[in-house]
DNA sequence: TTGTATGCGTTATCAA
DNA sequence: TTGATAACGCATACAA
């Protein structure tokens, strides 16, 4: 492996000028300077990435932690924070799983991204507690070292329920995520306010768990126990697909006639469904960017406030208007 | 920051005995190892991993290269790779863009997997020369240090168009994936061979781009030009995705009926179709699994054959019969 | 403007 | 069994 001590022993000066010249110090001549750097261009010179992360404490890569490399919600988020982590200098890399934790506390990376149920909140204190710079998309975490990106949960499920209600619909169940997941909790707690303020509507919890088998086990359920239209809201999309083919597959109810749907995160798929899915939106891309952003402004040392993600709501026709 | 001279002090013994105890080194007593470690662990010690891999020259990470973040082709891939990589004492990182290639050549990574048209196989021919170990899964490269695990496109092409010919269709399109792509060019000349077996039937190839845009594009030809039932092999799935989108929207044809549709990956949006997308199935899990297995045995020094990935035909009723 | 020297936190060689 | 010391490759304070 060819080293700065090479390229110095070359060119007949010491490794500091080489270091000087290349990292474009102004402290050495423009001579000297690119005599070095052709050498070191002629050397195939490439700079070790430890040497430098150990020098200068600082690795110049933010990590993401995802609970796995399938979820629909994640491309978007991904190239949002790329985008904002590149243009400032940062190598985004993405993780799973619980032995990348190390990358964290061992300093491979200047800071990290948190999406991920299993990430447990207590580790995360531990490594803000030792200086470690980290963004929670998944949950609320007091600390200086953290700062959170929170989607507007309460909106988006406030909506849901508000178009569910305005289309006359007597008869609900909601299917919630797993059941440790703060969106899955904040959602529901909204739901709960929204049937709150309107009298006589009945309506049943099936416990879910954010995945297509989820929506498809709430189906079964859904179907045994029909009587009359009814609607329904699964708090994540995934839930909503898995929901929506038991139903064509193993009823012959109509989604949009017997039973009316609308889910959560408007991914890709559900553009592709028929009937088109109700669903709540947001900027994917927007919430990376942002929770790369606040990474960043951390780790500088800048404080920054706490954000959150807006939301809209997306109308498909798997939501009609109740019969009377 | 608290290293292992912070130990040594503490223990009142040398920085070399702490290392051994904490490597778990049986060089040194029970006794002291165990006082160390319990140091250690008052201290809240964490090795660094920067530090550990400038001296050992290695970092047990491997890193995945990918075109973006939204391929839907993905999850299981990189959940292979992950499985056996962690097996084997590797994390995985996944890494996307250009200001990311630097991680192999700076040595962050021990290895690279690439799955990413866009990194140039001049650039990786110069890595594998400084001797990095890469795995590519989306060309064919000749050199020592580099090794290919690849589709069996040609079988998985020609299980395609047989199925095609089968039954019975006169007239096809082929809607291919951008210009350099290895995999369509594979795709591509297996479907000619196909063709040359047979008489009578004629076809046209339309360029496309491995995206929904591309099979978007595609149908506004082939709904321009349609007189009679067609048969359309789209190069991957995602292409079919948007073709029959556009298909279903633009035009009152109906898959399966004029126009008959096969694609390639059966991506797990396939699934969702009405009807059921036919296409051309392959583990992805063992794809990613293998081509972690062969990058760690090309880390380790061993000899390893290239690997083939094989094909299956996913019947769908996207696609008919002929009718004379 | 350039060189000398030191240290970042480890591992590993050699002596003791 | 343990310790002193060098080395990994780089950045930088200070001296020249």
């Amino acid at each position: 492996m060819v080293s700065i001590k090479d390229i110095a022993k070359k060119a007949g000066v010491s490794i500091s000028t080489v270091s000087y010249a290349l990292n474009g110090s102004s402290k050495v001549t423009d001579e000297t300077s690119s005599r070095i750097l052709a050498i070191a261009q002629e050397l195939n010179y490439i700079p070790n990435a430890a040497a430098r992360t150990l020098k200068k404490r600082e690795s110049k890569i933010i990590g993401v932690f995802l609970t796995d490399f399938k979820g629909e919600v994640y491309g978007d988020l991904l190239d949002g924070m790329k985008e904002v982590a590149n243009t400032q200098g940062y190598d985004l890399i993405v993780c799973s799983g619980k032995q990348s934790h190390r990358m964290l506390p061992e300093r491979m990376i200047d800071g990290a991204i948190i999406l991920d149920q299993a990430f447990e909140s207590e580790e995360l204190l531990e490594y803000a507690d030792r200086n470690h710079k980290i963004v929670v998309l998944d949950r609320e975490l007091d600390h200086k070292n953290i700062n959170q990106v929170l989607l507007d949960n309460k909106a988006g499920a406030t909506l849901a329920m508000e178009y569910l209600i305005e289309r006359g619909h007597q008869k609900m169940y909601i299917v919630t995520g797993p059941p440790g997941s703060f969106d899955s909790m904040q959602r529901m707690k909204a739901v709960k306010q929204a049937l709150d303020r309107v009298d006589h509507i009945e309506w049943i919890e099936i416990e879910g768990d954010f995945k297509k088998s989820g929506g498809e086990k709430a189906a079964k359920q859904i179907i045994a126990d029909y009587k009359d239209p009814v609607a329904v809201f699964c708090l994540n999309d995934e839930m909503a697909i898995g929901l929506c083919n038991q139903i064509t597959e193993n009823s012959s109810l109509v989604i949009g006639e017997q039973i009316h749907l609308i889910g959560f995160d408007n991914i890709e798929l559900t553009r592709y469904m028929q009937p088109r899915l109700a669903t709540i939106d947001y900027s994917k891309r927007k919430w990376g960017a942002l929770a790369a952003e606040q990474l960043i402004k951390l780790i500088a040392g800048d404080t920054v406030e706490n954000e959150r993600i807006y939301v809209t709501l997306v109308e498909g026709e798997s939501v009609g208007y109740a019969v009377k």
